[in-house]
DNA sequence: GCATATTTGTCCGTATGTATA
DNA sequence: CTATACATACGGACAAATATG
């Protein structure tokens, strides 16, 4: 009787639910290889066991989760393995997007867009913000390909690579370097300079994943 | 009492009903755009409704369903638009992954006795098999890039790929000229001349999409 | 445009098999 | 080895949304 009012319940109440463990997910509010007990985070939530279900698969899917048969969902734990082989994905996605980018896609201009509001995000010391500007950037290379289907993939590699971050300190230094690298990415498309954009990102991406590496690392390092 | 004595059950439920059910789809048994009722479809297979939307979340998740919030689900009806960024994505994905190819690759010897296969099934006529030893064969260029998650893209493309022959007449030209052309690019592969097999595999994914495009398109005109 | 029937979305209770302490 | 906890799967129920006449 309340809740139908309080908001028109657009999405399935699954979708929703979902959206909220994502974010906790990605913020690191969940520990990696954590267990979720259906019965406990029903409760939590105030859903019942089949329609949570229904969120896990959902989670599951996008590789948020780890699903155990007969075991049960538990949060999925990024390894250096896992790290490598995202970024092989990226290199695979990003680079073939640009290589097939057009001039004046209008995502060229929300990359200007991105840059500007990651310099003032930089200005401010907002790292994480920083870093979801940065995220957005990535995304946006992406969609200079046109294609929804490479779109839906990338997102699914950008969401467990997110839960990575989340799962790292937040180290200032493991945005910092990029936002000028952004610029300058965004000025070799604009003037049609593809292949150096692409040798560029290229770079680019391998630097990004040895310093995520090496977070990880100390991550490890320091809970033994 | 009798089910766990005749098979070891164990995959859950709900995942053997998706694989039963994604075979229905990419043999063309159900119509695009159809829809699966509940209760109809529950019935059918003998599994509860609470079972089936767990089946229907797993179709879903890879485009094989379209799920509309209060309506139900449908079977996906992938039109020529669905086509071209398909093809955009296999571009992208089938190239990345064949740059990145190490030679020796063990995905090599398979993609050979894969041509052997199809050379066979292509001398008995059987067009179905050829197909299937295509598709066979491009997964096996993705796997050149040893990527597990690059892997479980392209899987989702393909799926949704099977399900737009699944809806054609099968027509033996729709892979026949794909054999040879699948031999020489081994041979490009195994002699290291990568980059020339990348433009030849960027060829061969132009005139498929064309001739893919040209049979959805007479099927259309067909309809009406 | 309205009243009715059907279907989805969600919840509950429960039985059974499995993994872990 | 037993016991407990939990995932899997079932069936029934009801409200809300949709479709139908």
């Amino acid at each position: 009787m309340t809740r139908h009012m309080v908001e028109p319940d657009d999405q399935p109440l699954a979708g929703k639910v979902a959206s909220r463990i994502r974010e906790m997910l990605i913020d690191g509010d969940l520990a990696p290889g954590e267990k979720l007990s259906e019965q406990h985070v029903a409760s939590l939530f105030g859903i019942s066991r089949n329609t949570l279900r229904e969120v896990f698969r959902l989670l599951t899917s996008q590789s948020l989760l780890t699903h155990i048969p007969n075991r049960g969902v538990f949060v999925a734990a990024p390894d250096e393995v896992c790290v490598i082989d995202i970024y092989r994905v990226r290199r695979v996605i990003e680079l073939g997007a640009l290589r097939a980018a057009s001039r004046g896609h209008p995502a060229v201009a929300r990359m200007n867009t991105l840059v500007a509001e990651a310099k003032e995000a930089q200005k401010n010391g907002d790292w994480r913000r920083v870093g979801t500007f940065n995220m957005e950037f990535h995304r946006a290379i992406v969609e200079l390909a046109d294609s929804p289907r490479l779109n839906a993939c990338f997102e699914m590699i950008l969401a467990e690579l997110r839960l990575v971050f989340g799962q790292l300190e937040n180290n200032a230094h493991l945005h910092e370097p990029f936002v000028e690298l952004n610029a300058s990415l965004v000025t070799l498309i604009e003037t049609g300079m593809i292949l150096e954009a692409v040798d560029r990102l290229e770079a680019y991406l391998l630097q990004s994943e040895r310093m995520v590496l090496a977070a990880l690392q100390r991550r490890g390092n320091q809970d033994r």
